[in-house]
DNA sequence: GAGTCCCTATGCGTGTGCTCGTGGTCGAAG
DNA sequence: CTTCGACCACGAGCACACGCATAGGGACTC
């Protein structure tokens, strides 16, 4: 999952970006509202932390000026205690989340997978297919009821896998999401953290849940 | 906006109905399969909603009916917890989104929007033509509910037999959109693969769909 | 130093893309 | 109706790129 952080302040900018790297996200940081702007627009991110009170932009017009060209990633905004009554106007245009600054990283890393959760196809928090279970709150992966470990990447690799069930992810799409580069035409790290998966989740079992789609990319299915 | 639901307990349906008409929506309510299938023929809605276990006639197969007519309404499936691999057949015959029972009734909600605004702005998706059915999305394809395997190449040129179908497509146009190069008069891929895809989608059917229009080119056609 | 984790590099097998050549079919002209 | 040439169908077979597997190096932690 792949996050876009627009934060000047130096300092409060890394922490987010650290801890959320932690989570297992891909995450972009950025210090310039205009910037931010286009970063936003330019990539497909699947959500967008940003903070209202930035130099040559405020996080307002960034959040207007997505919204006006129909993007739906979930936006939080981050505001300080001054600002409270911007809250309401945030929220009106088109904000899903805010939070008041100074906050507690576990209360915002617990309002990003709410979001994320939400803008999912799934309605339940916990992502299931077939017997192959994953609690993005515990970040824990179980199949048949046996627990499954696994590393920052491969975590983050099949979460990206199970938001998308049943459908044909290119290497472009997995590279930008999980790893936060552009594609690199000369590297086989997915083929190698698929295989790694695949190990470790279809290893021996009948039924396989990951498919290569020759000439595509990978997909994840029960069938 | 118009709304057919077809659902047949009683409590579910008429709470659906109220909160979509609280939305403004008109809302048609109906408990029986075969009936709903009439009224979907019958009036043209801008949404249709319907469960998957019916009596007289599963939701599965009004679906099936529907896009039979060439109706593009979109369409939402209600499925019970246990029925979940029903939903990639759903999805495979042509529905726009599912919805796992029980549900909130604003997620409810929130999908109809989507939906509605989805089929306002942008198209359907799913490329049909007679009981052949491509899915972009999935890259999958099934003709007559039954799965097609392809390959990359024979993919791409029967997307892009069916994004035009009606029309007469000549080797030139073929050459250009799915082989990406300028026209080589001393190659025949085109042929063998257009015969590649014969086998595979034509082949023992009395309604063959690929048609040879000599001197000109290929077309796709359900006459 | 042992143990992870992330990534690169390389060799190998197989499915895929494509060419070639022959035989078949269609349609116009005689 | 017959003939002839252009056009198309299709099986056989080859080369290679794609994806898999695995080994190993660099960075980091304990």
């Amino acid at each position: 999952m792949r996050v876009l952080v627009v934060e000047d302040e130096t300092k409060v900018g890394c922490f987010i970006k650290r801890a959320l790297e932690e989570e297992s996200y891909a995450v972009d940081l950025c210090e310039d509202g205009a910037k931010g702007l286009e970063m936003a627009l330019a990539t497909n991110y699947d959500l967008i932390v940003v903070d209202l009170m930035l130099p040559s932009m405020s996080g307002m017009e960034i959040l207007k000026a997505i919204r006006r060209e129909r993007i739906q990633t979930p936006v939080m905004i981050l505001t300080a205690q001054s600002q409270v009554d911007q809250r309401v106007k945030g929220l009106d245009a088109g904000a899903d989340d805010y939070l008041t600054k100074p906050f507690a990283i576990d209360e915002l890393l617990a309002r990003v997978r709410a979001l994320l959760r939400r803008g999912a196809t799934e309605s339940p928090g916990i992502l299931q297919i077939d017997d192959l279970v994953l609690n993005p709150a515990t970040r824990e992966v179980t199949r048949g009821g046996q627990r499954i470990e696994l590393t920052l990447k491969e975590y983050a690799l099949l979460e990206y896998l199970m938001r998308h069930t049943g459908r044909v992810l290119t290497r472009p799409m997995i590279s930008e999401h999980v790893w936060n580069q552009d594609f690199d035409t000369f590297t086989n790290v997915i083929d190698v953290y698929v295989n790694y998966l695949r190990n470790k989740i279809d290893r021996g079992r009948s039924k396989k849940l990951i498919h290569t789609i020759r000439g595509s990319g990978y997909m994840l299915k029960a069938d």
